[in-house]
DNA sequence: ACCTATTTGTCCGTATGTATG
DNA sequence: CCATACATACGGACAAATAGG
């Protein structure tokens, strides 16, 4: 799995790990369908709790990197059409502004806020801590 | 507080008390700035553990309804114009868009589109993403 | 249809760290 | 310095969905 965990860095263990994690689904070196190793298993070879690997799985999922299905494990997300998707939320956003008498321009500068602002989630953009 | 848990739902319990509070923020009954109780106290008054009230409090910051910071608590907020819902769902979708590496402009453009052609307004709000 | 192993989901408990006031 | 309160991480327990025999 090639991930190594460094408690000394100021980094949390689960956000180390689902940033290394990200990078490899990122970059291919895991592709689409693939599975990641079951939440104990991997939480044992990385000498962390069960707790700390679920919740960057959790984050991955959230990201929706990856799908998380009980008695299946953890499945790296095959993302055809993955824009078409998020087509879909732009309607229902657009939907609901209008239900709020929110006017086209409103929103466009909510939006653009929200890209200058919201660093959260997506760490695609975010280098791994090195070191 | 005025939220009630049942533990026989089939609902997780966290999800029950991010529903109820999200809803009391909606609705107003709970105001921007207004500070919610500390997690340990509203668990130990709904007779659940601490971590079921963190995570139905992370929950709520994710939807950036209420802010988190270590020593001050929860507190609602504010929002200065624009719905919560609204503001929530535009960080939701910038974030996915950024996952999918979608440029700002193209998700403008896409915003515009769909102000353009969305003619319905369904006036439902729409159900809570049950993950 | 049944049983069993696997694996995540939820919840509880505890401890320590750290920013705030 | 000290109390507050969230953040992280550890640990354990049981439930529920899945897959395979």
């Amino acid at each position: 799995m090639l991930i190594r965990l460094d408690q000394t860095l100021d980094a949390p263990l689960f956000e180390q790990l689902a940033s290394g994690l990200r990078a490899s689904i990122i970059d291919g070196r895991l592709s689409g369908g693939e599975r990641l190793p079951a939440a104990r298993e991997l939480a044992d070879s990385l000498g962390v709790n069960v707790h700390t690997v679920l919740r960057a799985y959790h984050r991955l999922r959230d990201e929706r990197l990856i799908e998380l299905h009980r008695g299946r494990g953890a499945v790296v997300a095959v993302r055809i059409g993955g824009h078409a998707a998020l087509a879909g939320a732009v309607y229902d956003l657009v939907d609901e502004a209008k239900n709020h008498e929110l006017p086209e321009a409103a929103l466009l500068a909510l939006i653009s806020e929200a890209y200058r602002s919201a660093p959260r989630a997506s760490g695609v953009l975010r280098p791994m801590p090195t070191r």
